[in-house]
DNA sequence: TTGTCGCATTGATCTGGATCAACGGAGGCG
DNA sequence: CGCCTCCGTTGATCCAGATCAATGCGACAA
């Protein structure tokens, strides 16, 4: 099976490109110094390079589903990447966001355990799976590299949990905020503050998805948030930040934790 | 800081054994085939041998408490330990609870994000920080052990999140006893099925933490169950299981999915 | 231009689970 | 023994967020 290649969800255009597209190199990557190969040297480096490939997924499309048998694993390079559980009656919690540098794939279990798509145009860089848990096998460097993410995902997972078992819709909605402008300050090497404006990579409902709510209450607590002056709407999906710490309240917590870092 | 030698909390009583108690060589460990240590040879396992330590601690007893910095790592022996993560306000979600052969501790990031709270009588193996993580960088198998058994956390984690976002009360209730019956299953080496008993190892209020409602709708939930004839309560902490699919049922899902496995 | 489709907003109503409150039983201890 | 404390159960009420329903608003095709 592996990943679909042409398994278009419903009509969004193509935007697959085969592999050998734009920066091929791996020195020249984007996500050379985060990514799964961040601590490896030249040689391994080389080996990573002679076996990588690329490819795209439009929005909306499927990278694998729960239950699949996947051959591939990788890094997202670019867009963002949804891994999500769903009921047989088809509720459903999304598990995760993967943004670039972000480890795709369950390395030593070829079942898929959840749904992956594609919520913005997505580049993967990937390996057959057979070759990517050889070169693991054999170097320490990428497996303590792996080590390194998966002890942070989980991190990520557990502060979830404490989202969604305890916290107030308009707590979800200001943390996940929080989490999508702190993210776009360090794009942009800044620390958060007033005045900060960032896209909004997700729908309505892939938010609510992700925070356990209604697209209802999505909408009306992202109102609420605008009507009280926290935020700002340039348009739907991109958001201005007036008052970074009357956000910072909203999302509760003291600290608070969220995405990797 | 370091692990509270004597930070008993509430009244209970005492039950801390120094180190040097009973089964103290790991040749004769009950959790060997399955801890951390499980794929290390004999080379490695004398290492790990050496430096090991027991502790015991009390039912609600704290292990470790948030923020603070952690000079021990270590696998669960016996009992169960609870990590939670506590909002300013009180309002407290358990993100994981860890039973025998489980590793409880953050490899790499001495500062812990979360409270581990002994539910049970609790026994450790533990390793000073600075040892573990040096004998890690120097053995692959232990660090392969490692990623598998983070691997798998995560996914439970990733369980959970389905569980506390998107799960009614009573399918909440459902899971978890399905998961703890499973569990008790495997322990006597057989298929869960009917008339099947086992202990419930926490409190309402724990139980409440855990799958992020309140002790009434717990006591409430466990009730209606009883009453539907899909459990039976041998007493508040003790349940039998007269119709094993019913259970099934009631946690929702096909698979279903659950701690580790 | 008009129709349609997907996404978002807003309003009205309902309800699952929280909250507030009382009570019962099992230890432990003076 | 009687008292207290912890834990669990049960009842009454409330409310945050789900559900049901209608409308708005681009983007795109005919």
């Amino acid at each position: 099976m592996g990943l679909p290649e042409n398994s278009l969800v419903g009509l969004q255009k193509m935007n697959v490109r085969g592999p050998g597209a734009a920066q091929d190199r791996c020195a020249d990557c984007t996500i050379r110094h985060r990514a799964v190969c961040s601590y490896s040297g030249p040689d391994e480096l080389a080996k990573l390079d002679a076996v990588k490939f690329y490819r795209n997924f439009a929005p909306g499309q499927e990278i694998v589903a729960a239950g699949e048998e996947t051959d591939f694993l990788g890094s997202v390079v670019d867009g963002v990447v949804a891994l999500s559980k769903t009921m047989p009656d088809g509720r459903r919690q999304t598990v995760g966001l993967m943004f670039p540098s972000d480890f795709v794939g369950r390395p030593m279990r070829p079942i898929a355990p959840y749904d992956a798509v594609a919520v913005s145009p997505v580049r993967l860089c990937l390996f057959a799976r057979s070759r990517f848990e050889r070169i693991l096998r054999e170097s320490p460097t990428l497996e303590k590299r792996l080590l390194e993410m998966t002890l942070d995902e989980l991190d990520a997972a557990r502060d979830w949990m404490l989202l969604l078992g305890r916290k107030t819709a308009q707590e979800k909605i200001g943390t996940f905020l929080v989490i999508l402008a702190r993210r776009a300050a360090a794009l942009s090497f800044q620390e958060p503050g007033d005045g900060l404006v960032f896209d909004l990579p997700l729908t309505r409902e892939a938010i609510a998805d992700y925070l356990g709510l209604t697209i209802e209450t999505v909408s009306r607590q992202i109102t609420g948030l605008r009507k009280a002056g926290v935020i700002e709407l340039v348009d739907a999906r991109r958001i201005a930040v007036p008052n970074y710490l009357a956000l910072l309240d909203v999302a509760g917590e003291d600290a608070d934790g969220g995405l990797i870092d």
